[in-house]
DNA sequence: CTGAAAGCGCTTACAG
DNA sequence: CTGAAAGCGCTTACAG
């Protein structure tokens, strides 16, 4: 039904490998030959099959986008970037979502359903353990991790402890001394994770100080929505009253807590400051101050380590940017006359 | 290197047809051979190669999802449900953005990418002219558009004019008599675009109401972006003080609207209420009062109606949801003493 | 219920 | 520089 090879190299008067080469441009054609392919293939608005040639050469032209939830910020931001990228380098962006990877019957990743189907992977934010990590390695090509360290692999992020501790210094230089924090997961499972090291700089941070880092002052929630930030600022209020700033390990979690501040009667900015980490989009119209992470170039940045590494440039690379503070409004001194 | 399905066949004792057809779970197999089949594969680790699977019948089993950005909330959520819908029923998710889909050197669908390597496609958001449609119609699969109507093709989405309705009655209910619009794009290219008609739902209420709606009240932007929402509203304001609420095509540009809004020093729900259309996660924590869709549910159905469209039902379906009005502390009743 | 064989549409040594 | 032919690993009439 559709035009094949085989009608190109009968229209041009060449074979078909002669064909398959002129159109890939592969060296040893002869340059009026593929003129006359070109123009063939042209004429009969040729477009070779994607499944033909992949079974044939053994290469997908498609990458793996491997991440918990592309419906959350981050992941959609990099995600995006990462399919621009690979699209500009003439591979597909296959997505794959493992949304319960954090829950108590969690969904682990299985290599079956991505073998053979790709060239590469990127993988966002999820901690694999041996078991994935062997599924992985079983998908027998080349993978980036983002926002997450895994031996053995090139990854592109930031340093999440130096964040943590940016936007703890702010706030103590404002004055504050009892900083609360709302963590993501921090459990034995992935002790790795970003919101693990981004506690450990809050907490690093204070003790340096001579402050208060006791439990009491930090709540944890497993996804770090702004639902999840809210819930944990009302309990984090609740049992320390006293706090005059909390910092949020994402800016979805600082939003949560603004709305669980304010519907205390309570003025953020004034009564109690508000940082958060990420430098999500929508943080501007909400006058979020944060430490603001470069997401949309990790996103280029992962995908192009990962077409060296198709290409053969195989060796591991770490690749770390820079956070900036970002200053709006919801961080201010701590109010005078506030009792502790 | 892998193993194949011969490998498969010679473990049980059987052909590679009845291997394949074994594994499929097509009838016309014997139960004993069913067993020794599955067996043989357990053993060896054996998957199918996709990609020969793909040559020698036709299909793909994936699915197109093409859409303009996917680092944006409404596209982002959306994508994500159909995957999970699609991942379910055997499919892999391949996504296709198309950024500068408004830009003036408009970059346009190009089939050419995509054939031969799915199933069905999802459209999301786009207005395609004569042209792209002729693409799509080249891919030889079936199609379902999301948000945007064209005609011959299923339809996902909500009535746009009636929400915009639904939040212009929120606010002359409540005695606005000065309402502001900010826009989406509205121009010939896209007659039927989603803004398009949320601006014509803005209008006639108001003309059915008695109110003005002139031109001066109306600000459009390109993308419905957060910021684009906050320029938009500082040219508004500057050109209609007046005006003592607004309505956004979006929820991201309603949140950019209240930014601007508290620039001028002005109370967001006391002098100048705000109300959005969609929905936005984030709309809660913002404290946004908005007429809200079903994003979810659109995603998932969008991607039922592909799944049963490649199962043969190629019925041309048109589902329209429901949306809602979510008051939150963005709305309120006009000043009393403001200067008109 | 099962198998032999053609075929899906390319790519790639290999030979010239 | 070019071509004949094998091969990639499945699926699917067709025959039995």
């Amino acid at each position: 039904m559709t035009v094949r090879i085989e009608d190109v190299a009968r229209l041009s008067g060449v074979s078909t490998a002669t064909v398959s080469r002129a159109l890939r441009g592969l060296p040893g054609v002869g340059g009026r030959t593929r003129e006359l392919v070109l123009q063939a293939a042209k004429t009969l608005g040729y477009t070779p099959s994607p499944t033909a040639s992949s079974l044939a050469s053994g290469r997908t032209h498609s990458i793996g986008l491997i991440q918990p939830d592309m419906s959350r910020w981050f992941f959609s931001t990099i995600l995006e970037c990462a399919e621009q990228t690979f699209r500009k380098a003439g591979y597909d962006a296959l997505v794959y979502s493992l949304p319960d990877y954090l829950g108590p019957k969690r969904q682990r990743f299985k290599a079956r359903d991505l073998v053979g189907k790709v060239d590469a992977v990127l993988v966002l934010s999820l901690f694999f353990d041996k078991q994935e990590e062997a599924e992985l390695r079983s998908l027998g090509v080349p993978a980036v991790f983002v926002s997450v360290r895994q031996k053995g692999y090139s990854h592109v992020g930031i340093n999440d402890g130096q964040a943590a501790a940016q936007a703890c210094r702010h706030l103590i230089t404002l004055g504050h001394k009892t900083i609360g924090h709302l963590s993501g997961q921090t459990n034995d499972l992935c002790p790795f994770a970003p919101s693990q090291r981004r506690r450990d700089g809050w907490k690093q941070t204070l003790t340096r100080f001579n402050l208060e880092c006791s439990d009491s002052l930090d709540e944890a929630v497993t996804i770090m929505t702004a639902s999840n930030g809210y819930l944990a600022t009302k309990r984090l209020l609740d049992r320390r009253p006293d706090i005059t700033a909390i910092m949020a390990s994402s800016d979805e979690m600082a939003m949560g807590a603004i709305q669980a501040i304010r519907e205390r009667g309570l003025a953020v900015g004034r009564d109690i400051s508000v940082i958060g980490i990420d430098g999500h989009d929508l943080g501007r119209p909400f006058g979020l101050t944060t430490v603001a992470q470069p997401v949309r170039k990790q996103g280029v940045t992962a995908a192009e380590v990962a077409l060296k590494a198709i290409e053969g440039d195989l060796a591991l690379k770490t690749i770390i940017f820079p956070t900036k503070l970002i200053e709006r409004a919801t961080v201010g001194p701590p109010p005078a006359g506030r009792i502790r």
